[in-house]
DNA sequence: GAATTTATAAACATAC
DNA sequence: CGTATGTTTATAAATT
């Protein structure tokens, strides 16, 4: 995935580059630990407080972070509200303690419970992956509203789905969370910096946690600003130890309107967040607001930090990059997301995941891997502002209520792996790949047929696909089939075991929807039985033994 | 900034 | 011959 920086647009502290994308992350953990919450504990809190998340790395298409609690979506659909099966909280907890932490699972997706906070209403929102437009929907249903990034939700845009931005700050019933995809840059929308620059400065301090990208938001917001003009930044520190406490509860209203902290953001980034997978790395520290003790380098900071993996070493850079042991000019805030990978978006009608992780041995869900969801590759550029790099030729038609559909945003290699993985057998025929595409998407009905060259160039230069002769399976007409190669079928699962799959590079194309289909259907088809075997040996060995005349049924 | 992927176009090759 | 399938080679653009 690029390096976000470059995909920001707007607001000249996301455009510029000398922030780096640890620093967002930095901020959005330090954002986490201030968001507010209800006076009573609410069953997420409990079920998964960060006090629980005791592996290392995790991974999930996003996570959903509370004050003090982390949620990590690993289901294409998670419904919030409060659970009043469990009319009992503390009943309800104990029940759910006995599960492992964010494990939640069920065909329907999972459910994060904010009960008892009466201000919740049972089925208050749902946050789900859009496969039309890759990106994650907010869509709130409870009566009782909600607000993103501090702004309500008009009624209007009620039971619709809105699209969540990685950075996103969504309030329920006034708990406020804040909505993050892996190996994307969180941007803090700058209505919430308004509300969050006070709360950081108290807890963080003036040098904001260390954090140069804090730092520069401090001081250049109004807030500080005021602050110094009416000689009341002294008194910060003192403020410290009383809003600690009554942080959680009370958020403190900004004292003005805000100012320059950053433009709009409606635009925000979202080409930053490819698609992804995601492997979010728990915080092995609890998103807890440090005091500001901790701001600097102190022992107990260091003790804080959290250790990567081993395998850090071996981890692609983003990973490096995102990983909060990489941050250590600044404070140590927990939850980082590291590594990620691409998946895919589209994924027709199997949309209803269920990953089952893929295990790992560790109890406390410690590495499953899950896929995420993808995010159309540069199609997302064209709302955006200034986006310079002039879109490919292919992708000028965009639609826009023109009716001329957009090419899809994603690479041959998973267009084909698409329609392989639409059959119950994982072979295809080549005619059936086009028809395929064509029913799938408007764009192939709406052009001329070079992407059928473009459908056959990727078919036999990508390895991940296999041709077979459509005689050494049941199939009538003659000609070749295809399906995904049986040795590249098997290193994938060898990743996917082993929760490297989300971390391929190469052919990364084939493999977001291989892992997207994993995730929605625990197991890719394997097409080869002994007749396709015996042909592969044929082949081997048809050298000599001139070409064994296929077909012709 | 280099290496890798992708997208496109197009010439060829083969089977039917 | 003509069409559908595949393979290859080139080249440019996009991404990693």
């Amino acid at each position: 995935m690029a390096s976000p920086q470059n995909k920001f647009t707007n607001g000249s502290y996301i455009n510029d580059p000398k922030y780096t994308p640890e620093q967002f992350n930095n901020l959005a953990s330090c954002v986490t630990s201030i968001l507010s919450s209800v006076d009573v504990e609410i069953a997420a809190s409990y079920q998964y407080s960060n006090g629980k998340n005791k592996s290392k790395e995790i991974k999930a298409f996003a996570k959903l972070s509370g004050n003090n609690w982390t949620y990590f979506i690993k289901t294409l659909k998670v419904s919030i509200g409060r659970n009043t099966d469990k009319l009992d909280p503390i009943e309800g907890m104990a029940a759910i303690e006995t599960e492992p932490n964010n494990v939640t699972t069920d065909l329907n997706g999972s459910n994060i419970d904010l009960g008892p906070a009466k201000t919740v209403s049972r089925k208050h929102g749902i946050i789900e992956f859009n496969s039309e437009t890759g990106n994650w929907d907010l869509i709130i249903t409870g009566r009782n509203g909600a607000k993103l990034n501090y702004k309500k939700i008009k009624t209007h845009n009620l039971n619709k789905r809105i699209s969540l931005n990685c950075g996103d700050v969504i309030d329920m019933g006034g708990i406020q969370m804040i909505f993050i995809l892996p190996d994307t840059v969180p941007l803090i929308n700058s209505n919430c910096l308004t509300h969050f620059i006070p709360k950081l400065v108290t807890i963080y301090g003036l040098n904001g946690n260390n954090n140069p990208l804090m730092q520069d938001l401090i001081k250049d917001s109004s807030y500080v600003k005021q602050q110094m003009k009416i000689g009341h930044l002294e008194n910060i520190p003192v403020l410290n130890s009383i809003l600690l406490e009554n942080q959680r509860f009370s958020p403190i209203e900004p004292s003005e309107k805000v100012s320059e902290i950053s433009n709009d953001y409606d635009n925000d980034l979202d080409n930053k967040a490819d698609e992804t997978i995601a492997i979010i790395t728990t915080p092995t520290d609890p998103v807890v607001p440090l005091s500001p003790e901790y701001n600097h380098n102190t022992s107990e900071y260091n003790a804080l930090k959290r250790t990567l993996p081993e395998k850090t070493g071996t981890l692609p850079k983003k990973f490096q990059i995102s990983s909060i042991s990489s941050n250590k000019q600044y404070g140590a805030m927990p939850t980082k997301l590291l590594e990620s990978q691409p998946i895919d978006q589209l994924v027709p009608s199997h949309m209803h995941p269920v990953p089952k992780s893929k295990v790992t041995n560790q109890p406390d869900f410690s590495s499953q891997t899950i896929i995420p969801p993808l995010q159309p590759r540069s199609e997302s550029l064209d709302n955006k502002k200034e986006i310079r790099k002039e879109v490919s030729p292919s992708e000028k038609d965009i639609d826009k209520s023109g009716k001329v559909a957009n090419k899809p945003p994603l690479p041959y290699g998973t267009l084909i792996a698409q329609a392989i993985l639409s059959t119950e057998t994982g072979i295809i025929s080549l005619s059936d790949i086009y028809e395929f595409l064509l029913k799938k998407y408007e764009y192939f009905r709406n052009t001329s047929a070079d992407w059928q060259n473009s459908v056959r160039h990727t078919l036999s230069l990508n390895a991940a696909f296999q041709k077979i002769p459509k005689k050494k399976i049941s199939s009538k007409g003659k000609g070749m089939v295809w399906c995904i190669d049986r040795e590249y079928r098997a290193e994938f699962l060898k990743k996917w075991e082993n929760g490297y799959a989300s971390k391929t590079k190469k052919n990364a194309a084939v493999d977001k929807q291989l892992l997207l289909h994993m995730s929605t259907h625990k197991f890719i088809p394997e097409p080869y039985d002994n007749e396709i075997r015996s042909h592969e040996i044929e082949k081997q060995e048809m050298s000599q033994a001139n070409g064994i005349a296929d077909d012709v049924q």
